[in-house]
DNA sequence: ATTCTGACGTGGG
DNA sequence: CCCCACGCCAGAA
């Protein structure tokens, strides 16, 4: 691949969330080779709003808690997306996480 | 160049 | 399960 910035593995990777399923920011990491760096993931996801392929509202932290959903334009923009797709949230939390998670490392061969 | 921050994760208590 | 400290590295001030 020509483009081989952090942020186009980021979205690359998240692009390829199935639909009513959720990842975390280490499973993408991890996914990518950046493995420790977590944090760099979720920032990537801070310029994925220029990308509307990317679901960034798919993308959750390990305990399946929505703590990016303060920076979508909406209140709870991110919650009614995930809810549109049939998973449940309660309290900015995704429930029956272990049920839709979605790990990229096993659900996909690899690069 | 240096310092701080951050949509996280892991390990220990 | 909770809380705390450390690591991680790209970008902004």
């Amino acid at each position: 691949m020509a483009e081989d910035g952090f942020f186009q593995k980021v979205y690359r990777v998240a692009r390829q969330i199935p639909y009513g399923r959720v990842t975390s920011y280490g499973a993408i990491a991890k996914y990518i080779g950046a493995a420790g760096s977590a944090r760099m993931v979720g920032w990537a996801m801070n310029g994925a709003g220029k990308y509307p392929d990317v679901p960034a509202h798919r993308v959750v932290n390990r305990k399946g808690l929505l703590t990016g959903k303060h920076h979508f334009q909406g209140t709870n923009l991110m919650q009614q997306l995930l809810e549109s797709e049939g998973i449940e949230v309660l309290e900015n939390q995704i429930q029956k996480l272990d049920s839709i998670f979605w790990d990229p490392g096993k659900e996909l061969p690899a690069f």
